[in-house]
DNA sequence: GATGAATGAGGGTTCATTCAT
DNA sequence: AATGAATGAACCCTCATTCAT
């Protein structure tokens, strides 16, 4: 349904390098705690060379945040493709999203640090549409594929998008509390899979 | 080197008001942008008073979360059991917590910087189980009252309670980074009823 | 020469245990990095309680400084006593004051802090005739009586105090920088004695 | 979390600047009395520039410290070498060392601070040997050449340097709490040119 | 006599940002 | 393209002091 979707702008490789070096950073430490100075000693340039390229701190966050999600859809996209053909459409989604506890720690602390961001300071909405098209864009065509194949009972395939989106985020919100996540993460992703298959009315065996 | 403060076990009347402003400013502004100087100006004391009453900015937070969350918990258990033999269980603590557009994106905006501080900072940890026991415990007896009434298919009501939590928090995160959030807070409240009832197992009419 | 002097003013008991507070901390931390509430603390009354009885933390510290000078004045002219008739006076004065590391680590340190007062803040130059003098008043004797027994070459005795006073407090000074002050206190203490025997001529055997 | 600075192993001209204005601020109003907006504001840079180039108060204030003691050391071995072959070594020291009230008073209330932190903040006990090392050395030199031309009679010399060392320091602690230093400050300097002879054993004319 | 509540002034420090090179 | 020097604004926090009780 949704087309190939490129980049928002090019980047070159200090930059790139930048921007990894930003999304590491502020996963760890949250944006707001994590200064220029930070950033810039991570990615062995100096801090100056920062705002060179990208204006201001805020710029820097917005380039970061784009770019973890385009690059998490297309992780998600190429381990969903690798297992195109399974039976279980949505336990093979739920694996493409579930990699590990560190990776999936470090991008659901950014996500909500850019859901902060949306929600407080202006200049940041324009991320909302964007998750948008891109999240609840690869649910809906896994649930369409899943239709195809008769395995799911569903109406509105916006509606169980939006509703899987939130099961799915809502368990990471839970996930990212506990103390243990480094262990707990296989339990918390069946638990996620198990929710997704009874939100979509498939009976578990 | 410690410094003046009041041990702090209830609240004193001024205590609250501070906490009271803490909440409103934070909400709005997030606590990492929120200065102490704007709580102040919002509770209309000294700056000095706060750090006097609650020994440092962190420790304002904690207490104003907790406060908000134990206030939140209370708010929805009158609501709760004002309708507390309707038909619709679901139904009613849906309405007990989607309460005004207002009220909702305050406590949730609030709540995800609590996320945030738990996951990074040490220290707040401590809410996390505080939050686990409050909010699935409050979810875990819906589910039961349910089961009495012979209303749901479910077989671990703690896994359940803590799918229920996923959806609803998940569709906050949602709806909060929605920009007509005023309007639409009917419909997203309508969406998350049904996708519990179907999450429950049980047939929509 | 000196006739007999009494404390500057008047102290009730609770002013008293203050004082000692103030000194005892004051001592220990420095007076510009001993608070009120360090100092309160110590005495086990409220912070308020210091201000009203002493007004301002100057006029604490003064008072403390009054006292501190007076009370080791007294006690060095106990010990001076105790040994009246020693063949070697200058022995017995420098017993009487090198009384132990801890009791003089805690004297010289305040005393360096009330200097820095002296030098720097007005309405502390009122200590220096006061500390001139008791110190010097106190050496004269020393010296004085010394003559009597034929023990010195001197002739001009305030300034033989004056001298004697700077041999001891310089060595003070050194000594407080040691980082082994708590086991190198009688090698100072000797040294300063010889030191001293030096400057009034009297050939050490 | 550490903080902009640049790593100071040597002094550029405008740490240069800002240690001459924190000598001159702190020997004016103590060390603690002053703050970085005073020394700031009398080397007409901004308070950052402080931070920026020695990273907190007590690394600024070590620094000028270090500073102040070798550029002292450096004025008074050469004006020793100008008079290196002056008869009366002692007179020669004294005269190096009594520069002026103004100059004197600033080092000593600057060297009284310096004690004052060695004693009670730990990191500053590094300068104490750094002490011991310049003027100990300076006088066990001065003691040395002495004792070559046959004018002293002294067994150990690092022990009749110490002694110096208190007479000097003893004066100048005597001398810097009188209300008339800007007029008496040839007087002391002659007292102390003859308690230092009698120390040395060498009769006065 | 004694204290808790409250505050104003100021402290050191951090940090995004600017600018000359 | 890249950086070190420099800054202004703001931050959290400390503390002596005031005042009502």
């Amino acid at each position: 349904m949704t087309t190939d979707r490129r980049p928002t702008v090019d980047l070159t490789r200090s930059e790139l390098a930048i921007i990894r070096s930003a999304y590491r950073t502020i996963a760890r430490g949250g944006s707001q705690r994590t200064s220029l100075r930070e950033i810039a000693e991570d990615a062995e340039v100096s801090k100056a060379l920062l705002l060179y390229h990208f204006g201001s701190k805020d710029n820097l966050l917005l380039a970061a945040m784009k770019w973890a999600v385009e690059r998490t859809e297309q992780r998600i996209r190429e381990r969903l493709e690798a297992s195109a053909d399974a039976p279980d459409q949505i336990g093979a989604l739920v694996d493409a999203i579930f990699v590990g506890p560190e990776a999936n720690r470090d991008f659901y602390a950014f996500y909500l640090d850019l859901v902060e961001h949306v929600t407080r300071v202006p200049g940041f909405g324009s991320l909302s549409p964007m998750l948008d098209e891109i999240i609840n864009g690869l649910y809906s065509e896994v649930v369409e594929a899943g239709i195809g194949q008769g395995a799911f009972e569903v109406s509105d395939v916006a509606e169980v998008a939006r509703d899987m989106r939130a099961v799915i985020e809502g368990t990471f919100v839970q996930w990212i509390q506990t103390p243990d996540w480094r262990d707990n993460h296989a339990d918390w992703k069946e638990g996620c899979r198990r929710a997704l298959l009874r939100l979509l009315s498939v009976k578990t065996p």
